[in-house]
RNA sequence: GUCCCCAUCGUCUAGUCGGCCCAGGACAACGGCCUUUCACGCCGUCAACAGCGGUUCAAAUCCGCUUGGGGACGCCA
């Protein structure tokens, strides 16, 4: 196989979506596998539309998510000659011609063809016109009298058209700059490309494409068209159907490893594998298996790959990962020695860096504010309750704060006294959490410490008093 | 309207060129086990080949039609 380049185009005129992002994903993870080339190229010639900050924030993006690209990023807007040097190849060897047709008149032909039930496009009225250059003229593709236009999709096989379907389209507008198939196929070209994997909405732009190759007399590259993804129900992902900027996952506290990994298993799959590393998706991800029918994006599954992985990385990494939202969250720069013990205890209960941090706030708070839910304290700051939070109360006060002395007493009380643990538990755990959740009871203990442990026992035991019951 | 594409559990999907599939895995849901809580983990249950015709000894797998989705028809990208 001859060396793979991909790329990754988008318009820079909005935040990296999930449609792009695992547009992006599978090109990379294609130029990966085949050790081939991933570009990058910024398809900013929409002036109106295009900014640096959307370009920016896209690069961004593909950064968090891991996807590095080779080289520098090529922006169309700097191209211009180069294209223009193909147009005129183009109308020196009779492929192309001049058009001075304004919209009206191409509108009226576009008309009339669709009153006749066929599809709406220029007639070829400047075909044989002879037209030189001039203001108000665009160039247009003379396309062959007849014939099909074939190609071999990636995922979705044989595609083939009638070239009576297409019409001559404009390949330089009257401004002088290209239009997107033709900075298309002159960049794809110029870059090397061997593999284009691109959204299902550019399927009909293929056939015009390859016959721009054809007149040109270029390779055509291999082409995948990926089918879009829809939103929940079955909508296409809009900005009202939850369409999400890659960003917006970054804030939410994602990790872009489980992000990649459950776009790549969008309309990929490698037998029943759901879980991957990135080295797998690089070993496993050669273009095939791809799926042709669109797939509708699960933010519920989407949480359950982030979970696993929140559960699988290394501690340290995942201590630097929640430290920013642990201050975000507003509980204050924690160092990463009381940052460990909670990663530890809550991990495997978050399914985000969010609700991570989140779940730090009882432990974090001090015991005069953290809050008890009503439910648990009704239950649980009950006479018996305060009998044992009163005895506990004392027996830790002459107990060594690590997390096996303080099972171990946990154990004792409830051997020496007939107990349950169960019900000795629920009080205690209310009285250190705020409710019924967290984790072991001594692992909670061992890090809020002995003098926070018995100020939260002292508080609890007040309200208890304070109990009709 | 015209052309192109798609069609397996609620969702993501497996299903090597038809037989091992009265359809497998995962998420979700539900039930159970574990357990001091919540989770994790483990076990189990529910649940699909859009419809109709062919071809064949045999079809989720091939062909046709229907229906239902989606996309494209710009001097936007």
């Amino acid at each position: 196989m001859p060396r793979v380049v991909t790329r990754f185009a988008p318009s820079p005129t909005g935040h990296l979506h999930l449609g792009g992002a695992r547009t992006a994903v599978f090109n990379w993870l294609l130029a990966r596998h085949f050790g081939g080339t991933f570009c990058l190229r910024i398809e900013d010639t929409d002036l109106l539309r295009s900014k640096q900050e959307y370009t920016d924030s896209i690069l961004a993006s593909m950064r968090w998510l891991g996807l590095d690209w080779d080289g520098e990023p090529i922006y169309q807007t700097q191209r211009t000659d180069l294209y223009n040097a193909y147009v005129e190849r183009l109308l020196q060897s009779g492929h192309a011609y001049y058009c001075d047709c304004t919209p009206e008149q191409v509108e009226a032909m576009r008309e009339k063809a669709r009153k006749l039930g066929e599809k709406p496009r220029y007639d070829g009225h400047c075909r044989e016109r002879g037209l030189g250059p001039g203001p108000g003229r665009c160039v247009r593709l003379k396309l062959p009298a007849s014939g099909r236009v074939a190609f071999d999709d990636m995922v979705k096989g044989p595609i083939a058209v009638d070239i009576a379907e297409l019409d001559d389209m404009v390949i330089r507008r009257a401004d002088g700059m290209p239009t997107y198939n033709m900075a298309v196929v002159v960049d794809d070209h110029e870059m090397g490309l061997t593999h284009i994997i691109r959204g299902d909405d550019h399927v009909s732009n293929t056939p015009k494409q390859i016959l721009l190759y054809e007149a040109l007399g270029l390779a055509v590259p291999k082409f995948g068209h990926v089918p879009m993804i829809l939103g929940k129900d079955k909508q296409k992902l809009s900005k009202r159907h939850g369409a999400k900027a890659v960003i917006e996952y970054e804030k939410d506290g994602l990790l872009p490893q489980a992000l990649v990994n459950y776009l790549a298993r969008l309309g990929w799959s490698h037998g029943d594998q759901e879980l991957f590393s990135m080295e797998e998706l690089i070993r496993y991800f050669d273009g095939t298996n791809l799926n042709p029918s669109a797939a509708c994006f699960d933010d519920v599954k989407l949480a359950w790959c982030n979970a696993h992985f929140m559960r699988e990385m290394p501690l340290e990494k995942l201590c630097d990962l929640v430290h920013p939202f642990v201050q975000q969250a507003g509980l204050g720069d924690l160092a990463n020695e009381r940052l460990r013990p909670l990663c530890v205890m809550f991990r495997e209960r978050a399914s985000d860096l969010v609700g991570l941090a989140e779940s730090f706030r009882p432990l974090v708070v001090s015991a005069e504010a953290l809050s008890y839910t009503e439910k648990d304290t009704k239950k649980h700051f009950t006479k018996a309750g305060a009998v044992h939070l009163h005895a506990l109360a004392a027996i830790l006060a002459n107990t060594d704060f690590t997390a096996e002395a303080l099972e171990a007493a946990l154990n004792a009380y409830v051997a020496d006294n007939g107990l349950r643990f169960k019900e000795v538990a629920p009080p205690l755990r209310t009285a250190l959490m705020g409710f019924m959740g967290g984790s072991h009871l001594n692992e909670i203990m061992a890090f809020l410490g002995q003098k926070e442990t018995l100020a939260r026992l002292e508080r609890a035991c007040a309200l208890c008093e304070a109990c009709p019951e």
